[in-house]
DNA sequence: GCGGAAGACTTGACTCGTTCAAGTAAAGGG
DNA sequence: CCCTTTACTTGAACGAGTCAAGTCTTCCGC
């Protein structure tokens, strides 16, 4: 038990999905960790504010193959850049902000996975339902209201 | 009434918009509506069969226009370009397969707008539920599956 | 601990969907 | 039919993401 008891064992979740332990994974994890649904560059910027020399192309390498291991998920709302987050298993959902672009997450409203089912499908074999819902964070709604007036 | 019953009113439409009625416009519509689903190449390769001067950057604006007037609804799955679909206001779904791309249709499971409700929205004003099933498409399904014979 | 093979990372060029900007052409109200 | 508004053309630019070649690390077996 080291002191980091309130952190992941990033390790850990490596090794148990048969992948190298290198900084560059654990910095990304960490940096996903802290900044959920951030993009790319950002990302990159905080992975270098522990690993200064890691490549843009590590970076999107590291959240590939972190992204093909369910270790984080990426998440790519319409007219957006990838974003990433930790939070993977629970098949909870994001409201996404249409003015300026930012992410919530939200509890998914049935709570099984997949949580919907297509009435028809077309013959196509479906294993997850994505909900996004669009609108306003609050502080693009008030600020709208508030011009309107 | 015309020759083209089957045919929906496109310059009525774009009137009723308020939006000016062009020659590009009206093969944009025909081409989305020939070919839902279709991404930007896809279309301006369509309008061009009809109208062979019209450049690519007016596909872009008119697709641009069309989405926020409302009278083509623009889709953007994560790893895709964008697409477009006549089909609007009925709020239905698409499912998208894993292996090519291809997007089809499924009727919303609930039927009203927004069809789902979020159990903790963040203090977000939300105006829709956009839902994507992930899966793989009848013809994918079987090749994977001689695949792994 | 140590060597070697598999795999990860660095570097730098490149692709391509989309957008920007400036000038020309067309729509449609008066 | 003219004039203003707004669409469209042309051509350059942007930027997220990918490709490719070479170097460095990880970690397994000894």
């Amino acid at each position: 038990m080291d002191h980091h008891d309130a952190e992941a064992d990033f390790e850990g979740l490596l090794r148990a999905a048969d992948l190298r332990v290198t900084r560059p994974r654990l910095a990304v994890l960490r940096a996903v960790g802290r900044q959920p649904h951030a993009d790319t560059g950002s990302v990159l910027a905080a992975v270098r504010t522990e690993e200064p020399t890691v490549s843009h192309q590590a970076v999107y390498d590291v959240l590939g193959v972190l992204s093909e291991s369910g270790l984080v998920r990426r998440i790519q709302p319409a007219g957006s850049v990838a974003r990433y987050e930790l939070r993977v298993g629970d098949n909870h959902h994001h409201v996404v902000c249409r003015s300026c672009g930012t992410v919530a997450d939200v509890d998914c409203a049935v709570g099984v996975r997949p949580c919907l089912h297509a009435s028809d499908s077309h013959g196509f074999v479906i294993d997850e339902a994505e909900v996004t819902y669009w609108g306003l964070c609050p502080a693009c709604a008030t600020q709208k209201s508030a011009t309107s007036n």
